[in-house]
DNA sequence: TTTTTTGTTGATTGACGAGTCAATAAAAAA
DNA sequence: TTTTTTATTGACTCGTCAATCAACAAAAAA
């Protein structure tokens, strides 16, 4: 039975399985047979593919990352002013996809191996680089001075408010956060000089 | 060699160890063996005292946030006009004391934790509810209508940035985040009409 | 003094789980 | 057709660990 061209096909499978797992847990105090079994296979090819437990949690969480990426980009070509292009990075980071159970769990366990694990702590920083790099990318024209600055306190209510909602008991609405974060911009696009 | 009234001591040791444990760690994957050698009793005891590994974490977090009230708390008696103790609010959130290792450990694993256990959920929301009261208590007569929102923009200002300095590379000066997060205030209250 | 309460541990149980390996099977290359 | 490469698994090893228990010790209450 046994096809060729499966590895491609079985990582795959097993990397959607461990997100499933772990949204599932909330932890990632997950068992290989769990993640093999969801994914239709035995925790032996699991082993064969990765190596090992920890492989397979950092594969599902660079696929976590790219496909939070992907999202971004794909809200950043529908916008074309600057003001609306960090509209769209603000929303794209509220947005439904993001309040999946999984996505969050995927998230906070990700803080939390960035502490011990170097692979770990490269992707956030890749992710934190990206975020900060794409605001005062399209800060820079509108608050040349601050765009540093801005781009921080963005960035940081971002992941700061995500933390609350995600873990808020009340129903998440993406749109309020948006909101409060872009009334923090106008603030600063209000407070320029007439003549920048 | 039994002295009596042992219990709250033990307890205390323990509670300290989990901290310590977890901060080395860097999880929540430490074994009550580990935890009761550091305290320096045998396993045995630990579960004598908290019943299972569970309740000795939830000790430990009760813990750690009981500690940081306090140093709000601190901050809060030596200041007497409303900014400043907003300001004493958001530099308590980024002494030197919460960027230890165990204590930024506690933190990102109480995050993990609260997606799954009632109490952990219940304890975050006491400091969420108790950071947003004491914010919204001293924004209001500085800001009658945007207390509450600024309430949420800071914070959120406070976990996200936190999040970025605690898990970031470089050296992490608390002062510099306080100084981004003022700004965000600043901003607010010169943007007042004349006569509030 | 006897009994009860409090403190304490070594040893054990029972379960679970990561990773390995030998063996099987089919496709592809030789 | 033989050989090599790729796919796949059941069974097993070795280790770990949470939780329990029986037993011992000392202080306090009776």
């Amino acid at each position: 039975m046994p096809k060729l061209g499966m590895e491609p096909i079985r990582r795959a499978a097993l990397v959607e399985a461990t997100i499933h797992e772990i949204g599932e847990a909330g932890s990632l105090d997950v068992t290989v047979s769990q993640i093999a079994r969801r994914a239709g296979m035995s925790s032996a090819l699991a082993h064969h593919y990765f190596g090992g437990k920890e492989q397979i949690f950092l594969a599902a969480m660079r696929h976590t990352l790219t496909v939070y990426a992907a999202e971004v980009r794909g809200a950043l070509a529908m916008s074309d002013t600057p003001e609306d292009r960090i509209e769209a990075i603000i929303r794209a980071g509220f947005s439904h996809t993001n309040f999946r159970r999984e996505v969050i769990a995927a998230w906070l366990n990700f803080y939390v191996l960035a502490q011990t694990s170097n692979e770990a702590r490269r992707l956030l920083s890749v992710y934190q680089r990206r975020l900060h790099a794409n605001l005062v990318f399209n800060l820079r024209p509108l608050l040349p001075d601050r765009a540093e600055d801005v781009a921080r306190i963005i960035a940081g209510l971002i992941d700061g408010i995500y933390l609350r909602e995600a873990l808020g008991t009340h129903e998440t609405n993406g749109d309020d956060a948006s909101k409060l974060i872009m009334q923090v911009l106008r603030r600063e696009l209000d407070a320029r000089p007439c003549q920048p």
